[in-house]
DNA sequence: CTCAGATCCTGTGCGC
DNA sequence: TGCGCACAGGATCTGA
């Protein structure tokens, strides 16, 4: 289940193996992800010169001289550069075929990813223009937070989970930093203290940045077909924790569901 | 406008 | 041991 770190880590990782290489062709076995691989993509893309590899939210961009590539994850993808065209396994469903010999191969057993071909200014794409704030950049802090909660009465786990406010933060690491925060994931969004505002976007940074530098040790294994990069052995507090102890306080970690998504909390520790 | 819920997909892990 | 089913969840759409 990537997530912002996964997906930095990821991009982090095959950036240096793409970076200025021209992709010779591309194979696409399995067209139907969660949208369509459009049928020209191949043609589109041949004989192109990768300048960029860079990230937007989960959003990973192969930037061309004229158009580019928008690939996302979705639950189960993944990215790896791999010496050549063998051993294909089940779910490997595109293969980018560069003039050095090496190939991305993207795998995703849910296909809930996609890959979508990028044309113009790239704010201007449908899934890019509607993107809110970096959760990492000095857009995103306390006087952000509060003034785009005004008046909501979601969740505030809700709220921090919608792409529209800031992109990245997905069920686990919401789950997690509204307990290092201390706050109940049912408050409303617009009822937090200026303070409790400051301390979520903080600790939203702080999870983040922490699974980053933690995922950075996997970097080689992006060259490595028998790595397993992108996925962090973290610890987790109350993630996937219902009905252990909190470790914090010793109380019994609850679950509640909430837009769909299980969401574990500290009765104790986030009883605000 | 706001928000909740359904939808897509398949591997995993649980109970019986 | 094996079967069946609930569950996992990002983005997008629908409808109350």
């Amino acid at each position: 289940m990537p997530e912002l770190p996964e997906v930095e880590t990821t991009c982090r990782g095959i950036s240096p193996l793409l970076q200025q290489q021209t992709i010779k062709t591309i194979h696409i076995y399995q067209s139907k992800l969660r949208q369509p691989v459009p049928e020209n993509m191949a043609q589109l893309c041949q004989n192109q010169k990768i300048q960029e590899v860079s990230r937007r939210g989960k959003y990973i961009i192969l930037k061309f001289s004229q158009g580019g590539i928008l690939i996302h994850l979705g639950m189960t993808g993944h990215l790896r550069v791999l010496p050549s065209l063998l051993d294909r396994k089940k779910h490997d469903h595109i293969d980018v075929i560069l003039n050095n010999g090496h190939v991305l191969r993207y795998h995703d057993p849910r296909r809930f990813g996609s890959w979508q071909w990028l044309e113009g200014p790239q704010q201007l794409h449908p899934s890019l223009s509607k993107l809110g704030v970096e959760p990492l950049s000095a857009k995103f802090d306390g006087r952000y937070l509060m003034q785009v909660c005004q008046q909501k009465k979601l969740p505030i786990k809700s709220a921090i989970m919608d792409n529209h406010i800031v992109v990245g933060v997905g069920n686990i690491y919401a789950t997690e930093s509204l307990f290092l925060s201390g706050i109940h994931p049912l408050t409303p969004a617009g009822s937090l203290s200026f303070d409790q505002y400051k301390k979520l976007s903080y600790e939203i940074k702080k999870v983040l940045k922490k699974a980053i530098e933690a995922g950075g040790t996997t970097l080689k294994d992006f060259m490595n077909p028998e790595g397993k990069p992108g996925y962090f052995s973290q610890s987790l507090y109350v993630y996937g924790r219902k009905n252990s102890p909190c470790l914090n306080c010793g109380d019994i970690i609850q679950s509640i569901t909430i837009s769909g998504r299980s969401t574990a909390y500290c009765p104790t520790c986030q009883a605000g």
